[in-house]
RNA sequence: GCCUCUGUAACUCAGCCUGGUAGAGUGUUUGCAUGGUAAGCAAAAAGUCGGGGGUUCAAAUCCCCUCGGAGGCUCCA
């Protein structure tokens, strides 16, 4: 329990406003609020494993205090910014009346309460004297017995059951009007989450706990930043802000291969890829309103007298440039592209994490501009479809959920039965009467890890505000200025969540004892090759450029470790195919392979090795290692 | 932003409670070892103990301030 003692002149307050959903509303009397002179006012906290013991030592501090100063009045205001270690509410409700309680019997009969639970005003005037301000912790662990210095008798007091429940029946009702869930099965029928059979679905309970925030994720370090350290692929940098990452030349190339394949998968899809600056003026009178309503934190740059914020996500830039295009119904749907590399929020402090959670990261961020809802809704399909195709191609597994207005959803059920049909499985549905932002409807996949904490990747949203806000116009077939439909898409969110999600994935193998690998396109290194002795030199430089010539990044161990060092290397590096060579091998034409997703062994001459690693790598896109192919060359990044 | 934990060699960390000459493993360099599928042997180099202030004869260690990192909180009286 914390408490902070004021002595005043006077002291009112006036409850303004619930604040906490499970406590009643207030009686007539109640709501005028309170005016007491010569008062001392006791904010207090109460906080977990507060007991009688604690209760009282607080009383004898108080009453010492409030003899001393020869006040007449007391009030006990509950305040929880006093405290990191807040009891639930229902138990702080039951301490703090029973508190009351004691401050009549004990410091002075006419004490009163403000209201728990509710936003109040106040003014207060506090006294100079050196006894006016006093504030005390008191914990359970601290206590030695106090009821003999108040003189008082053991009191007992009334239970105080843990999530005892407070809420009324008809609250819990009023709050349904506004937002809630229904999981979605893929016969299209909508179940009541209490009535919903989660057995077989843990990862969307998790994923529902997550969202209704009941779940505690565990404090520990999420397994991928040991990961991205240890495989070289990304480090923190002291020298920039927070979220500002440094990434080696792995992880570059890591993030280099996916950033193609997104951009390739737009291109093909017949986005227009644009580029566009990543600082934008606050005065601009669309940029203005735009931020209102995306109230994200931003970085501000100055130029001579202007005040410029980082860009957060592509939208402006691209509806600046989309202002300025002339297009008619002919050319829709249109759909600009662009790479952010990168945008920024100025998360706080204590958000950032990993690359969970940046400052500065990536966003594949495409906005399509329809003809009308009809075809917004095919285009928000299309875009679904690929989102499903991006994550299960990476083998990133996700949980949906679709957030959409109640009378959109009612007008179109058919629309999102097929959706969760064609993924068939449970998903999340998030019906809101409201609109609270300036999406209709959107979906998203979210990365469920192994602590419990869901992550979004990829979304889409059906934007019905914006086009006003930007002013863009399309021409329709009458010749006239009209308005198009809009929406946003990242199919992968961020390529830095990408990269968390698929470590996440190896650290939960790691866990199992299974062996930890990056899928064969993303590998920065594909092909090891390892000579026995030196005898093998000359085979193994000429595997190297045969390979490297047919597309496969390939590296050869020329160091002169043992043998077993250096295989250890390669496993530790994760590498899929590890090339041995000897007397034998060499004798043979052959390289004894070994295949890291079977952990099997077999000789193989160096067409069959490419030739594996072409089917591997089918219809993914390649980018060279920026890193000597000598190992006995390299620096070491971590 | 608030709270808790944390900062010691390039990396991972011990030492701090109870003040008294700065430690280990890994990596690096050098020498030996030429090895058949997850760690060969030996030696050396390497540290303003995050930064600043204080207490003390003496501070990595105790106290205060400050800066970085991790986690939690930020619909909460």
């Amino acid at each position: 329990m914390r408490i902070l003692q004021l002595h005043c002149d006077y002291v009112a307050y006036k409850p303004k406003q619930r604040a906490l959903k499970s406590v009643p509303e207030l009686s007539e009397e109640e709501k005028k609020g309170s005016k007491l002179e010569n008062a001392v006012i006791v904010f207090s906290s109460f906080e977990v494993g507060d007991n009688e013991a604690v209760l009282l030592e607080a009383i004898h501090a108080v009453k010492k205090n409030f003899d001393e100063v020869k006040a007449e009045n007391l009030l006990v205001y509950p305040y929880a910014h006093l405290s990191n270690n807040l009891a639930p509410p229902s138990e702080a409700i039951l301490l703090l009346n029973h508190f009351l309680k004691l401050a009549k019997e004990h410091v002075c009969k006419d004490a009163i309460k403000s209201p728990f639970g509710y936003y109040k005003e106040f003014e207060l005037k506090c006294k100079g004297h050196p006894l006016a301000e006093l504030s005390k912790s008191i914990s359970s662990q601290k206590i030695e017995s106090t009821a003999e210095k108040l003189g008082a008798e053991k009191i007992i007091v009334e239970a105080v059951k843990p999530g005892q429940e407070l809420v009324s029946d008809s609250l819990k009702q009023e709050d349904k009007t506004k937002r809630y869930f229904k999981v979605m099965t893929p016969d299209g029928v909508m179940h009541d989450l209490d009535k919903f059979d989660f057995s077989e679905h843990s990862n969307l309970k998790t994923f529902y706990d997550y969202e209704n925030k009941k779940v505690r994720a565990y404090s520990s370090e999420p397994a991928h930043m040991k990961l991205m350290r240890e495989q070289e692929l990304v480090g923190l940098e002291a020298g920039s802000d927070g979220g500002n990452l440094r990434w080696y030349p792995k992880g570059r190339l890591v993030k280099k291969v996916l950033e193609k394949k997104i951009t390739d998968l737009m291109v093909d899809y017949g986005a227009n890829e644009i580029e566009s600056p990543i600082m934008y003026d606050f005065e601009h009178p669309a940029l203005k309103k735009y931020l209102n309503r995306f109230p994200a934190r931003q970085y501000i740059v100055q130029s001579d007298d202007k005040n410029f914020f980082l860009r957060f996500a592509a939208c402006f830039g691209q509806f600046l440039i989309a202002h300025d295009a002339s297009f008619s119904y002919k050319q829709l749907p249109l759909r600009l592209f662009e790479l952010t590399r990168y945008s920024f929020r100025r998360e706080q402090s204590g958000e950032v994490s990993g690359l969970r959670r940046l400052r500065a990261f990536t966003m594949p961020d495409m906005h399509t501009l329809c003809e009308d809802l009809t075809q917004a809704k095919q285009e928000f399909f299309n875009q679904y479809l690929l989102c499903v195709d991006w994550n299960n191609d990476l083998g990133i597994p996700f949980e949906t959920a679709f957030r959409v207005q109640e009378d959109f959803f009612n007008e179109n059920k058919e629309f999102y039965t097929k959706m969760v049909a064609h993924i068939g499985r449970p998903v999340l549905f998030e019906l809101f009467d409201l609109r609270y932002a300036y999406f209709i409807t959107k979906f998203e996949f979210n990365f469920v890890d192994q602590y419990g904490k869901a992550t979004s990747l990829s979304t889409v949203q059906i934007d019905v505000e914006n086009c006003d806000t930007f002013d863009l116009n399309y021409t329709n077939s009458n010749g006239k200025k009209a308005k198009p439909i809009l929406l946003h898409a990242s199919i992968p969110g961020a390529i830095e969540r990408v990269v968390f999600a698929l470590l996440e994935l190896q650290g939960e193998k790691i866990a199992l004892k299974q062996k930890p690998m990056l899928p064969t396109f993303l590998s920065p290194t594909q092909v090891r090759l390892i000579p026995i002795n030196e005898k093998q030199r000359d085979y193994c430089e000429q595997a190297l450029s045969e390979l490297s010539k047919h597309g496969v990044r390939v590296d050869y161990d020329d160091r002169t470790d043992t043998l077993q060092s250096r295989i250890r290397e390669a496993e530790t590096e994760w590498v899929p195919f590890v090339a041995v060579a000897g007397e034998k091998e060499l004798m043979e034409g052959k390289f004894n392979v070994s295949i890291r997703s079977s952990g099997r062994q077999e000789k193989l001459s160096i067409k069959e090795l490419i030739e594996l690693v072409k089917n591997e790598t089918l219809n993914q896109p390649f980018e060279k290692l920026s890193l000597p192919p000598y190992l006995s060359k390299r620096a070491k990044y971590n």
